[in-house]
RNA sequence: GGAGAGAUGGCUGAGUGGUCGAAAGCGCUCCCCUGCUAAGGGAGUAUACGUUAAUAGCGUAUCGAGGGUUCGAAUCCCUCUCUCUCCGCCA
């Protein structure tokens, strides 16, 4: 969430910015209903105020034994006046919180321009694309000769947009988790977090999923709903809601491994084949909590953490700063990780790391104390995959693929792969 | 799933309709006293929102959440959530 305040003082440069996004922000609408708020929460408390004075008066006559009935007959229209005033100032305040949560973060300046991922900024580029001396498979094709990566079956139990893995395959997902959280954990200052994968709606209202992207989610229809997580970022981050910290817990660096569901919906017919888009995928997640001032410098230390994972894997990759039609809705900047991929000759997203500044600790109250002032503050969230598994495993299959179809381990996941070091 | 008990400020814990935003203790901050330490005395110490130049005043809201009764609710009623104890079931 916007703050309110800069909201009220500056809607049309929020609007301006909100605009480099293609977001349309009614900035006169706003403020209208925004004079129409204050007139009647004035209006309201100033009945609420004279409510409890005579209330205290009352009180006061009847200890000392007067006759109150006077005094309850002056007060006699004020409980209508200020139900009535109460609820329309109720309405107004909900009607003004719906807009709130509907817009998106405010772009950070250095966020380039353009409308989509064909305007994203390359920063630069890591390891040097392999040459084959051979045509090269993508994984589907890989995968299953491997006889490990079963898409039919997938699709008898679930249907589309899932996969079923098996044996050596299955197993090198395993390793590049494991890889990949022994990694943070050890050398990156990151806490391993076990977290729920059915998360209420509050928590997806505090990382912005919701209101505005129920259709992206699975819903159990149970009689409390539960969403299932589409990103640790959900859980992890709602770590710290209705949370003060004191100054010296943080920064707070937190992974986790768990499975994303994502409905896709609205993306019928993108990258159908494969496992590139699923319903169900693995990922570990990065989160920082960390004082405001730090969420700039936050972001760099998280990317260079999840390059990390492709350096070690080997993986080519590029970065790629999001230009402000393609960053996410509560992203104030994001870089991309985009890892080669020889089936496809091209890169692809295989991490995406967001600073979302204040946007997210507004909407869930996660706050710190300022160690001078002694006064709470809000915190600054971060989140990025660390990477994602299921993609990361696409670019070990294509990126070590031999002529014969068997698959070379990296070396780093040799001691996950207990020792294996070919996938035939 | 059955039965019962709870949820109050940073913590412990009082408070069953009327100056209660809330006793007391602990903790914390500042001051005083005491030639270090310890002990003692005093003052202060929630959050959000509104108004405002103001983190000065003033006002409003908040005692798990939401609704209700009432001139007035931490206190009474209803619904929900969570925690604890016992029983049952279970990886």
């Amino acid at each position: 969430m916007i703050d309110p305040k800069l909201l009220r003082s500056d809607a049309v440069g929020v609007a301006s910015n909100l605009a480099r996004r293609g977001f349309a922000f009614d900035a006169d609408a706003y403020l209208a209903l925004e004079d129409k708020r204050k007139t009647l929460q004035v209006d309201t408390e100033s009945l609420q105020s004279e409510r409890n004075k005579s209330a205290k008066r009352i009180g006061q006559a009847k200890a000392k034994g007067e006759d109150i009935e006077p005094l309850l007959a002056a007060v006699n229209d004020l409980g209508a006046r200020l139900e009535a005033a109460e609820a329309s100032l109720q309405s107004v305040q909900t009607e003004l919180r719906d807009i709130e949560l509907g817009l998106p973060n405010l772009l950070s300046d250095d966020v380039p321009d353009g409308d989509s991922e064909d305007d994203n900024v390359e920063l630069r580029r890591w390891g040097s694309v392999p040459e084959f001396a051979f045509e090269a498979k993508d994984h589907i094709e890989l995968g299953e000769a491997l006889g490990g990566l079963d898409f039919d079956t997938a699709a008898k139990v679930s249907g589309a947009r899932f996969a079923v893995m098996q044996g050596g395959l299955a197993r090198l997902q395993r390793a590049l988790i494991q890889f990949m959280l022994d990694t943070h954990t050890s050398e990156h200052g990151y806490q391993e977090t076990y977290v729920p994968y059915l998360v209420h709606a509050h928590a997806l209202e505090g990382t912005g999923q919701l209101p505005k992207f129920e259709a992206d989610l699975f819903k159990t229809t149970t009689e409390r709903p539960y969403y299932l997580i589409p990103t640790a970022e959900v859980p992890l981050t709602n770590l710290g809601r209705d949370r003060i910290f004191e100054a010296e817990d943080l920064p707070l660096r937190l992974t986790a491994h768990t499975p994303c569901f994502r409905s896709e919906a609205g993306s019928h017919g993108q990258d159908t084949r494969g496992m590139i888009r699923q319903h169900q995928f693995e990922k570990v997640e990065l989160v920082h909590l960390v004082n405001a001032n730090e969420s700039k410098d936050a972001l760099e230390a998280m990317t260079a953490h999840a390059e990390t994972i492709l350096q070690r894997l080997e993986l080519p990759y590029r970065v790629v700063a999001l230009c402000a039609g393609d960053i996410g809705f509560g992203a104030t900047r994001t870089y991309d990780l985009e890892v080669w991929l020889p089936g496809q000759q091209r890169y692809r997203e295989i991490s995406s790391c967001s600073n979302c500044n204040d946007f997210q600790a507004r909407r869930m109250k996660g706050r710190v104390r300022n160690a001078e002032t002694g006064k709470p503050e809000l915190l600054h969230t971060l989140n990025g995959s660390g990477v994602a598994a299921g993609r990361a495993l696409i670019a070990v299959l294509e990126n070590y693929q031999n002529e014969d179809g068997s698959v070379r381990v990296p070396d780093v996941l040799k001691p996950y792969m207990g020792g294996i070091g070919t996938i035939a």
